[in-house]
This record gives structure tokens, C-alpha cells and sequence, in this order.
DNA sequence: GTCTATAGCCTGATAGAC
DNA sequence: GTCTATCAGGCTATAGAC
């Protein structure tokens, strides 16, 4: 159905979506104006909507795309990763339509959740796993929710904004508190 | 300069902010509009400008005075408390307002914060003390955050929305990592 | 201090030419 | 598919009566 732009690798439409998930992430839903989006994009509001019914539905699917295209998922959004997602996952937590909540929980956490779920079941058997697996999420990315804030508190050093630090610090919490070495991928995680 | 309203106990311009502060939360500041505020007070939009120059400069005071009103700050927050005060914070949070942020810092969180830095010095002087009160916070505030997602996981519990629950299950995992009860009135932490 | 009325702009969305 | 032109309505903010 789409035109064929093997020379560029993208349509229009995901030239739209594109330009609209830094915006979106930026001022949020009502912050954007489809001619922001239009104005990016360099076309005609008329022309988005050829391509989405209305404003809902392109919010939709760009944030939609955000969180699944970033293929490998969650990982490189804990790992620091795209700043856009993290913003847009903000936004949704506190916009909170159930729909959209609903999309989110089951295309793109219910997989990586349930492993850590697993994992936090095996090593603290006695604290409840599905808190447990939010707090280990929770420790790095709150830490970057909070940075613009702590960029205005005493003892700010430089290094507490690098993903490395934030994540080092998380680990060693995290061996403090379950008794066992950050994970390794050789799978050493019984000892 | 404002009447005396004894019989009430606030004025109008304090019940313009109480009407504003929760639509604020909850759609943010360009899905309120001045209107909308009018309507909740029930009074003309006129009105309001009487009070306050502007939208930004009534969002603003409403704001600083959702964050410095609810006196006592933010102990009622993390132990649950007023869910227009979380929606507000994750919302500054996400809009990053230098100038907001800044206020926010010094006037609600610099004295908790420097509290809990100061323990966190105590308890683990091998971890970074920022970031670790950084993590303290945020093992009980994430859990709220995340809270309207992890209703659509897998493993959701009834108790898992209890403030009461949560609050248990950080501290217990605080206790683990930092090889401490939980704190005590009575001040025995060096045990 | 509050009102009604309104200016002037921006909004989402559509019609119809090309 | 994209454009220009446009609609109806919402928006912030103001003017002036009371």
C-alpha cells in the first residue's frame, strides 16, 4: 500500500510519526498543535490528516511507535537510553488513560516485567516479587526523572547524570540488599 | 488588603488557587484552561485576571502553594499522601522549568533532602549519599508513579495500592541493603 | 471585585482544486 | 497525496459598566 522509498528507508507517514514523538514528549498531548507536527514535518495539516483520522489517533500510534519501535525495548530506556521515551512513559503515568495504559503494560513491559519478576522471585523469596521488580526498575529510572530537580540540590557532582553511575550505584544497592553480584550474562546468578 | 473572611477562613483568591490546583494535576497546565478554573470557582474568567496577571502567573502561584501550603511538605507525600501533590511533582518533573524547578528545590525539598543525605552518610558511607537519598525517596514514590500501570501486569494485588504496604516493602528492602531497622522515634539507628 | 461583551488569535478539522 | 482556503469554536486577555 505505501510507496516504495527504499532510497530513504522511510514513508511519509513514518516521516510524520517521527517528528511528532520529540514534540509529543516535549509539551506533551495538548502542548502540540497538529501545525507544530505539520510545521516539522514541512506539510500542510491537511496532509496529516490523510494519513490519521485526527489528532488522537496520530498521538496514538506515535507514542505507540515510540515504545516498540525502540525495538529490543525497555533495556535501553533503563540503560538510559532514549530520552523521549522516558519523557513520553512519564507523561503517560501521569496522564493515565486506561487505554492507552493498557497498551502499554501488555506490547511493551509485560514481557521484560515477568522476567524480572522470575528473577526477583529466586532471590528474595521472602519480599513480594512484583514490588520487588518495580523497585529494581524504580532505582535507576527515578534517578533520572529526578535529575533536572537535583540539578538544583546540594551535592551535585557531574557524574550523577552519566547512565554508568546511575546504574553502578543501582547494582550495588541492589547486592546489598538480595546478597548476590550484579547479574553477569553467563548466568552465574545462584551462586 | 484582602477582606477578612473569619467566617470562611479563605479568600477569594485562595479558593481561585484550591479550585485550580487540582485541575492543574490533573491535566497539566495547557489541558486547563481559564475557563475551566472559572467554571470550577464559579465565577466570570474576568475575574480571575483580577486576581492573577495571567494563566502562567496563576499557574505558578498555584503551584508554590499546592508544594508550600501543605505544610508540614513532603513527608505527607511519601507516606502517600495528597495524590495532587505527586501528579504536580511528576509533572514539573517532566516539563523541566528551570525557574520552577529551582523554587521547588529550595523551598520544598532542600531541608528533607539534606536530612536524608545526612543518614544516608550514616548508614552507608560507601555508597554516593545523593544518590542513595535520591533512592530512598524513590523506592516509595516510583511505586505510586507506576502504580496505574502495573494495574494492567500481571501479579497485581489489591495491597499493592495500600501506601501502608508499599512503605513496607521499601523499608524492608532498605533494611536489607543497608544492614538497619527501620528508623525508630526513638532515635536508636546506631545499634 | 465582579460582571457582560468582545477583540484577536489559535485550534482541530474539512472542502475541493490539482 | 498534497495543497490553499476556510469554518466553527475555544483560547487568553481586555474594556468598560456596575
Amino acid at each position: 500500500m505505501s510507496v516504495n522509498h527504499a532510497a530513504t528507508g522511510v514513508d511519509r507517514r513514518e516521516l510524520i510519526l517521527m517528528q511528532a514523538i520529540p514534540l509529543f514528549a516535549a509539551t506533551g498531548y495538548s502542548g502540540v498543535s497538529m501545525r507544530d507536527i505539520a510545521r516539522a514535518v514541512g506539510v500542510s495539516t491537511a496532509a496529516l490528516y490523510h494519513h490519521f483520522p485526527d489528532k488522537q489517533a496520530l498521538y496514538l500510534v506515535a507514542v505507540d511507535h515510540a515504545f516498540t519501535d525502540k525495538a529490543e525495548g525497555i533495556r535501553r530506556a533503563l540503560a538510559a537510553g532514549d530520552p523521549d521515551f522516558r519523557a513520553l512513559l512519564q507523561r503517560e503515568l501521569v496522564d493515565g488513560d486506561e487505554t492507552r495504559l493498557k497498551l502499554l503494560a501488555d506490547q511493551v513491559f509485560l514481557e521484560p516485567y515477568e522476567a524480572i519478576v522470575a528473577l526477583a522471585k529466586e532471590l528474595a523469596p521472602d519480599l513480594d516479587p512484583y514490588l520487588l521488580a518495580n523497585s529494581v526498575v524504580g532505582l535507576v529510572l527515578f534517578c533520572f526523572e529526578t535529575l533536572p530537580l537535583r540539578r538544583h540540590l546540594p551535592g551535585r557532582k557531574p557524574e550523577h547524570e552519566k547512565p554508568k553511575t546511575i546504574a553502578k550505584h543501582a547494582s550495588a544497592l541492589l547486592v546489598r540488599a538480595l546478597g548476590v553480584e550484579a547479574a553477569e550474562p553467563d548466568g552465574g546468578r545462584s551462586g
